[in-house]
DNA sequence: AATGAATGAGTCTTCATTCAT
DNA sequence: AATGAATGAAGACTCATTCAT
């Protein structure tokens, strides 16, 4: 039972993440979401109270899980060009494998979250971004980065969210040498 | 006379850019645009039929000016590098000066475009995409390169139409600062 | 629960049918409508998607209901006279009876159903003039009709539909007397 | 000037006719009227103060206009078959030649003209049916009319008004054969 | 949990009319 | 007379949310 909650709790955010995505957060109706999960529109507020907390919901989730990877991949690292890789290489992951969507949404939907769920997810943002921080400082320390961490950073995020709009993981770059080729800018060769 | 129309249709683009960079396209009412520059709602429609008409207009208009702003900062370049720099420092200075909210609603509200009027933009925008390409085929020419040039200006278009996120032109670090760290990681050094 | 749902309906196309027969299909408002069946505007597109839709169920359930009477008439009749008395009966109950309003739109706001719906309602019409058309040419054959009988039949849906705007059932002259009259004008005495 | 005045009245007039006739009068705008006669909206309040005063100009010269026909066409008869056959002739000549567009105006839009313009126009239309009773009555007199003199009249406003719908003056039937089918119905043969 | 009818505020757009130039 | 920008009320339609069943 409580893997049926779970499930159907997750394939509905499954679905309002593609939706917001494809359509972005302000034109996904509410009977979007649910006629995609097989609902009429007024059960759907048995799930959830409202549309913005559907929104929220799918940005803390994919927050969590993204640490969660980051961590890990991090975990098996050494070097400090190892970490930035790591870094770079997990966020991509993140952006055009399974959780896809949900990174899109977190990334090009934030403004139309409510300015209260707004600061409790960036509370798990700045955890998540400490990572990276941590990250390139030690490159930097290690006199590998091209810029200032902080300035990197934000380069950084820019870049690999907008891979979002041009990179086919099926087409002929792979998803590593894509890795590659944004670590080749942000570290010296 | 002439002046005067003129006069109004920009201020009426200004005003609509402004807000649909603050508020995104479709939470920008069109009531919001109208007593934005002292009219009624319905007075909109004597300058523009549709509200898609203005998005439309709010992106033709930066985009030419941004074109041609690009063609006379290149003419003044020599070297390869001075053309990286001066193709950063350009777009840097429309996202940041005066046309920054027409710029940033060309980039994030692309989608709410209608996609017969995307077809109109791309066209243009193709043109001004062939200098940014022309420019880093030469200095990838030149060896200067740190990546394929394709994908440089794809990582590059995101890095910098982010910096609209966190970059504050009257803030310690100047434009041209921002300018030259970007070319650090585009560039070798 | 099906009975409700079809009461509703039934109600809610009765009440639109004469207001469109009250003060033509563009004068009306969704409002009226609501309002005369005691909703509110919005609640309307619960059950029809748009105006025209309304419109297009009022002409095609009262073109469905006229057809099945007139077969029913027609089926007891032998005689051609017989046959075009029961034609002309027939049409004029369905005009100043239960299905008035429907009938009346049917004839006078045709114009404003869109040409896609025209479309569909013209083949459910064509099956119903089949019957006049039938009919009108036995009596031709039998040297009964004055004019030609293609021509007779525009000739009669004009004088026919024209009565609602002057017979009164409840007044003096019988809807029976005024069906004598036309016949009188149909087919030779 | 006063025939430029006249002309330029009498165009607009014309034009507002066929698109009241074409679209209907809710339909058409006070801008579709004034750009077929190569004016701005704002210029036509010159020539009327308002949307429904044109509509009644439009009915008002065109009623002056088939009575004065009728009483001519009338004056070269002497039989009741004669007066009757000029009657329904002169009319399907207004509602199928130069005055088409008002004549069909004046009977298919008549309820949007204002309560008050309609009691104006309503003394005009009597004196013009004051015509048609007088002749019938006189066929009646003579014994040939098939239907009561006021019944018949409002059958055949019915019949001729819809040929309108159908009938082509350009077609195979010509308006004489047509206004002679009509007699048929009409007066015993 | 699910339904689906209902709400009601809100959206874009239309249009007859006004009025300064 | 003509213009054309402006008005403002009204129109069809949308949609997140509620609630009785």
């Amino acid at each position: 039972m409580t893997q049926h909650v779970k499930d159907r709790r997750a394939v509905l955010l499954a679905e309002a993440a593609s939706l917001f995505r494809k359509k972005g957060f302000p034109r996904t109706t509410v009977r979007d979401i649910a006629s995609a999960v097989g609902l009429q529109s007024g059960s759907l507020f048995h799930h959830f109270a409202t549309k913005d907390d559907i929104l929220f919901a799918v940005m803390e989730d994919v927050i969590a899980v993204i640490t969660e990877n980051m961590l890990d991949a991090l975990a098996e690292t050494e070097t400090p060009r190892q970490k930035v890789r790591a870094l770079i290489r997990t966020e991509l992951e993140a952006i055009h494998g399974a959780s896809r969507d949900a990174m899109t949404v977190l990334v090009f939907e934030w403004r139309h979250l409510s300015p209260a769920r707004q600061k409790e997810i960036l509370v798990l943002r700045d955890q998540y971004e400490a990572l990276w921080l941590t990250g390139l400082a030690q490159a930097a320390q290690a006199g590998l980065t091209v810029v200032e961490s902080f300035t990197l950073r934000r380069l950084l995020v820019g870049s690999i969210s907008w891979t979002v709009n041009w990179f086919d993981p099926d087409g002929p770059m792979s998803l590593d040498d894509l890795a590659e080729q944004i670590l080749n800018t942000a570290l010296k060769t």
